[in-house]
DNA sequence: GCTACGGATTGGAACGTTCCAATTCTGAGG
DNA sequence: CCTCAGAATTGGAACGTTCCAATCCGTAGC
């Protein structure tokens, strides 16, 4: 029944209710011991009267603190990041910020638009799970709050961390297994023209210079629609296994694969990257990343840059390891 | 070269610099019409050197209007949720509000905190994307705040609207597409104690009875882990056909008829439910919502409902199909 | 009964904006 | 040269907090 229609209660309306100054609800309810035990019974029960909520953007102005980080997703769709994403709010959480989540889509222009809002909103730290930034754009943003990108190394920026597998040893991982299970005609489907695409790339192709096999890169993308595309191409000139950029192609090229009436792994392997949980379920090969161990890496970098901002750039490099499931198997006898 | 050692700028800094007064710089950074071209040249060219950033908490004070919704979606890992969110940032873009995305990762006590947080950054509104809440939270929310949840109807709650489909009727969707192809050994993969569960289990159960045939009912979750350990149990009393809960499921529960060495669709047929876009690839047969449909829907149910918060709570059904693919097919013939 | 002390309480400035009302400026019309 | 309209600009209050410095009050010590 406060006098305005139906304004929030603030500290006032509160301190009007228990019959005390604004200063001493503000005392309370931060749970300060100088309030006299009366006093402090009085002003909770006030704002639970009146539902009082705290207003969290007045808090912040004048502390000039938020308490909050920001995460920028890539791809809400691919399940990776969730399990990234897992690591970092465990972790940001035990340091007792919050997160403020985003995503582009991965849409450059949406992109930069939801980090300029993280940055307005003043987040006092960054956690990008992929990006399409550009290294101008990062440098600028780095520069602004500490940073710290997931997923790819990122060095020569400072103010920026960065926490990755390495990319060009996972592909040669597949490669490896692949050529132990007795196949040659090896085909790589690339995930598109992207940094980590072409990490990964490189690294298949060194692999199999390495066993003296010949190179066969077809184009894909990190998707399922790349994954089926490439998976017929690599198949039309005759390949027995795939090693494909990431595990959502990968899945597509197992649609491809069965669209051709192919079976896996009897006519042809396939080995995805990234390792997400899904694919446990999907029974396929993959070189798999500690995914929620990188997310709590990145937290804890960022904490720590937090802290200090101007110490020198880090990155944390996981280690990927090949889980062989069912998708892969010895080559066909012909 | 601010006097101070790195203050973010404000608009009294960029004030400054371009000597005038911080309305001016105001006035002109909204792009209002009576700011003299020569100012707003220099004020732009000042904010742009100082690398000067609004500071939103301070806007949003002063405005009461922060422009932003609040999301909360139950598990990220569920990539059916990633899909209906693109619905919902999509249309809530196109009314010119930003969203702040939160999760609880399914547990009940950090979904809570988490929604806590949106009220107290005073989002205007609020879009559930499943939520674990009880009836008396969810009344105490929705009192506060305009809030639609996506996924069940909710009725009789003032202030609160809802998206979703018949899961009844989309169950015994999945039933008659099987009874169709012959089964009648027909088994339900249940998604455990909960409300959409609760739901689709019991259209299983009134389309089978409809049909002349015993319900089978066996407990699952809505995890793959769910999905496998359910299916085991179906196929110990014989079943040839599964309605499982949802398509996470699903997943698991055609990984356990792999392991048993049973082929889908001859052994046994799948349906699951959701629609998921990754069941394409997956050749899963479905019975499919319109998620990106349903999260636009909620978006504008809620743009709505902000500016008449006090109308007449309302519910909007989207209609649901059976998607027919490779995982269901006719009875095995012994 | 006075002083001093410490705990409890309070007023008010500050945070970075927005926006209203008031002021200053410019130049056209007389 | 004065007036006045309109455009351009400005000061200051307000938003809901936090927190410092100041005040108030009760009582122990003398």
């Amino acid at each position: 029944m406060t006098a305005s229609v139906s304004r929030r209660p603030t500290l006032h309306d509160v301190a009007a209710r228990a019959g005390v100054s604004k200063s001493l609800v503000s005392l309370a309810l931060q749970g300060s011991p100088k309030v006299a035990p009366a006093s402090r019974e009085a002003i909770l029960a006030a704002a639970d009267e009146l539902g009082y909520r705290p207003n969290r953007t007045a808090s912040s102005l004048v502390r000039q603190r938020t308490h909050t980080i920001g995460v920028h997703i890539l791809d809400l769709h691919n399940p990776v990041f969730a399990e990234i994403l897992d690591g970092v709010q465990e972790a940001v959480r035990s340091h007792d910020y919050s997160t403020l989540l985003v995503t582009g889509n991965a849409d450059p222009a949406t992109e930069r638009t939801e980090i300029t809002r993280l940055l307005e909103s003043r987040v006092e730290g960054l956690v990008l799970i992929a990006h399409r930034l550009s290294d101008e754009d990062l440098s600028a943003i780095a520069a602004e709050v500490p940073t710290v990108v997931v997923t790819w190394r990122t060095d020569g920026i400072p103010g920026l961390d960065s926490v990755a597998g390495d990319d060009v040893a996972g592909a040669q991982l597949a490669v490896d297994h692949l050529v132990a299970l007795g196949h040659s005609r090896i085909a790589h489907i690339s995930g598109g023209d992207n940094r980590i695409a072409r990490e990964r790339r490189s690294g298949y192709e060194q692999a199999m210079v390495a066993h003296g096999l010949d190179p066969r890169v077809v184009d894909g993308a990190f998707t399922e629609q790349g994954g089926y595309a490439g998976a017929e191409r690599a198949i039309d000139i005759g390949s027995t296994a795939l090693v494909v950029a990431n595990d959502l192609a990968a899945i597509g090229a197992l649609a491809a694969l069965r669209a051709r009436g192919l079976s896996v792994p009897e006519d042809v392997s396939v080995v995805g990257y990234d390792g997400m949980r899904l694919l446990d379920s999907l029974d396929l090969t993959t070189v798999a990343q500690p995914l929620a161990d990188m997310g709590r890496a990145a937290a804890d970098l960022l904490v720590d840059r937090i802290a200090q901002p101007t110490k020198d750039s880090v990155h944390r490099q996981v280690e990927t390891r090949l889980v062989a499931r069912g998708s892969s198997g010895p080559t066909p006898r012909h």
